[in-house]
DNA sequence: ATGTATGCAAACCATTTGCAATGAC
DNA sequence: GTCATTGCAAATGGTTTGCATACAT
């Protein structure tokens, strides 16, 4: 398994970051960075803040937003923002970029792979230096297309 | 000018949706799709209420909401979560689907004309209806890199 | 020894909710 | 007349902030 790899391979470049930047290399930050590193898709602060506990290593919200703004801006967490609800990330490192199908309705989201962008597309951006993209496509799932054709429905019956 | 076609259109619109769902035309709503429909660009609700007011209409925040709330569902309107900050909003009709391009340092959003996704690809999409979809492209704008530039290089001297 | 990082509690702020008054039907 | 909608004020909940304590340097 290449787990561990990819693992040393992000704490050396934590590491480093912090060096140049002149931050505190603690046991928390390491922490926090491993475990990200070990759960796979996405998370927000209350599931990364819950597992952790689980796991015997208790930190502080605001140490979690603290790391995760100092692994974000080393590219090394990737922010989200579906609908309204709280912020959901994942790991960068190892993950390729892929879109996200988000429903309108109940708030599921689905990843795709079918990457539909390539990068020399966005290379064509002037005066500006890409580091990650997002693509959301809203709708409605399935499920609720279903569910709304059953309410239209009954509405025009009334 | 063709404006005043598209506001026409719209409430239409808006008419024929609350009429189906059985909700009220009120005078509110109307002014609220009307004002919307005046605003190039994006907005949120702070700034949607203060320019209604400012043009003699003032309307609660809990109207504002109510209202987009039906703007959204029958898609007159196009919601969007640019980071952590209010969510921000556009008309949907008139108004192609463009992409944005965000500053992960200033938050500034940028819009480009040159639409990345054709419509083909997004009807490969299984078991999903797609009402719209936005592109964000993250990354450091060139005032902002050049900050970045300056505060590394006096990181690097001390 | 110095001052950054942590953890707690309080503050913040966009959005939501509860409820009495209003007005569309 | 009925009940959805409005507008106000209070509540909510994710995130931020202030500050005393802990600990990396």
């Amino acid at each position: 398994m290449d787990g561990e790899k990819i693992r040393k391979q992000v704490k050396d470049e934590f590491i480093e970051y912090m060096t140049l930047h002149k931050h505190r290399k603690t046991s928390e930050r390491f922490a926090i960075l491993d475990h990200i590193y070990s759960i796979k898709g996405h998370f927000n602060m209350d599931s990364l803040y819950d597992s952790m506990k689980d796991e015997g290593f208790r930190v502080s919200r605001s140490t979690l937003y603290n790391t995760i703004e100092l692994l974000l801006d080393c590219n090394l967490v990737v922010k989200h923002q579906f609908g309204a609800n709280a912020s959901q990330y994942e790991r960068a490192y190892g993950n390729e970029n892929h879109d996200h199908i988000i429903c309108i309705d109940c708030g599921d989201v689905r990843e795709s792979r079918n990457n539909l962008i390539s990068d020399t597309q966005l290379k064509k951006i002037k005066k500006f230096t890409v580091s990650y993209y997002s693509m959301y496509i809203y709708g409605v799932c399935s499920k609720c297309s279903h569910a709304r054709r059953m309410k239209l429905n009954r509405m025009r019956k009334k």
